[in-house]
DNA sequence: CTGAAAGCGCTAACAC
DNA sequence: GTGTTAGCGCTTTCAG
């Protein structure tokens, strides 16, 4: 009743351990026959590899972390993050990859993360720092593992994290994008609404915005906090501090979904009195809302396939080039998806 | 530059491996002297166990695998498996154990997690089963693997998962609760909208509306989808087939909140014309709908946390009580809140 | 109370 | 091509 080891399958084939292990991790130079032999008593036996005894000696897991810093458990109503952990998913399948998921919720969570980063369970660590002022980046640091973000990773006040790998959507080409669709309508008083500014990419397609319209008065900018309700309650400061506004970027569409609701219950006609475009191309809210909401498109699915791929690119070569150099990072292109509201 | 071992750390203390494998594993029998010049190495040396090495010999993993099976990606949007999952990881953590997720998506991926389970990566698993012809029941009982699932599972046609551990919420006691306060606001033509029939939990729901109303017609019962939109034509359905409908079930907030606008449009007073309750309790949409919704509460979150717990008691004994029976298995009970909606 | 020694199940040199 | 032999780093009897 005990399980079935490499030695009962070699004594039952009638050969050697080695053998049934080449076979078993398909290397070359066993004969045919052999194999065949071997394979026939791996099922007979039912035989399942003991990982732990594999991991012991090869010194790889064949998992990888996911580490999310969950705001208040709002992390899996996201659907951003949805496509993020949709696409890593993809690319871990291939690579035949477990995934661990990791949160960081309370401060004790970063020793307990970093002790298990540290502790050999995964080969490599994907992680998403939402905060400017995340410490993940500085922790990962000190860890010595492959390790990719999501999203620019942040190190300490001011200090951008070069060296660090990430995969980001161009936040702020995408942001003045937009900006420029809706100066290109003819619109001259053009707000803003942003997501909280302790974050990234919140910061980055602020920046963008500034950069079209760098002359933009400081009320033309409220900050939001990427819900609904925050887009609805920026809407209404916006209104109030500049009431003939004639178009709003809204860095989610998330936040324009309220900001539209606002704008229809203060008459405003959209796109006619006041233009918007959004950001994420969530189809659920971008092609449901009323009008359908012209937004910024980044391909989160493919941003987590890039996220765990860069992984895997670092990750492997730990029998041969010396682990080279932390792999490249990437910014995704976005698009500006044309519909209604804009 | 090699990480270092307990046999360093041993030496380093001036004392055997065992000595120092004990302090590190908190058994008795260590003299305080010792256990703190132990201590003192570990901490000098920066020492981390090797898990490998340790499930080796210990077989066990510390981890628990969560099977989630996707329909499409919309899990991860899914607010009811967000706070199971919270749930879950509180546990977890005071276990100090790992979470390793799961996906099941293609048929492929079923043989993929079974030997995955098998693999002895993990100590137990906790899986969603919520297709009523979902193979991971079946799958589980041939795995020898303690096993939690959520939701009450289903064996094959018509065979309910007896010996199955599982948690879920008292759908269709909630359901008849719901159905019961309609009825007792002398509503008398009580419509319901159903979730996807092929789920467990939409069937038991709909059960519970027919203990109440056993001689509900047929076209009184609408099937929905989960979704807002679904909920929204599902409402349309049941008005072009029951003009004078005074109420109305449905089986989530948020097809009732698509529900809701419907009969919005349609100029019927919310509760005056119908009187609506919903099921999950979402705070993000059953206080944001106008009215408020009235609906039953489930306490997915509870719901988690139990099911881990019911994984470790399964778990623990591992040595001592031979495996013992799987342990019972608990519906937690559903609760309806009031407010606007009926 | 502490140490010595025997593996856990596997892979990887190294022989044959 | 295939087998032999060392360990990987840890826990756990069993002596002392």
């Amino acid at each position: 009743m005990r399980r079935p080891t490499l030695e009962d399958v070699a004594r039952r084939a009638g050969v050697s351990r080695s053998t049934v292990s080449r076979v078993i991790n398909g290397e070359p130079g066993v004969s045919a026959e052999v194999a065949e032999r071997a394979r026939k008593a791996v099922a007979e036996l039912g035989y399942v590899p003991n990982q732990a005894a594999r991991r012991l000696v090869t010194h790889r897991s064949g998992a990888v972390a996911v580490v999310v810093t969950e705001p208040r458990r709002r992390l899996f109503v996201d659907p951003v993050f949805d496509g993020l952990l949709h696409g890593i998913r993809g690319e871990l399948l291939r690579h035949g990859a477990q995934l661990v998921l990791l949160f960081v919720e309370e401060d004790d969570d970063y020793a307990r993360v970093a002790h298990f980063l540290s502790g050999g369970h995964v080969d490599g660590a994907l992680l998403f720092s939402l905060r400017a002022d995340d410490p993940l980046p500085g922790m990962i640091d000190r860890l010595d593992l492959p390790a990719v973000f999501g999203g620019r990773p942040v190190l300490g006040p001011g200090r951008w994290g070069r060296g660090h790998t990430y995969v980001g959507a161009d936040d702020r080409g995408g942001a003045a994008e937009a900006v420029r669709h809706l100066r290109s309508l003819g619109r001259r008083r053009i707000g803003t609404i942003t997501g909280p500014l302790d974050q990234v990419s919140s910061l980055d397609r602020l920046d963008g915005y500034r950069d079209v319209l760098p002359d933009a008065p400081p009320r033309m900018v409220v900050e939001g906090d990427y819900s609904r309700e925050g887009g609805a309650d920026a809407m209404a400061v916006l209104l109030g501090r500049c009431p003939d506004l004639d178009a709003v970027f809204v860095a989610s569409d998330k936040m324009a979904s309220g900001a539209l609701q606002v704008l229809r219950e203060r008459g405003r006609a959209v796109p006619e009195d006041v233009a918007v475009v959004g950001f994420d191309d969530l189809a659920s809210i971008a092609e449901a809302t009323d009008p359908p909401l012209t937004t910024v498109r980044q391909d989160t699915e493919e941003m987590g396939r890039l996220m765990a791929r860069l992984l895997f690119d670092d990750t492997r070569d730990d029998r041969g080039a010396p682990a080279g150099r932390a792999p490249a990072s990437v910014v995704t292109p976005t698009r500006l998806v044309l519909r209604k509201s804009a």
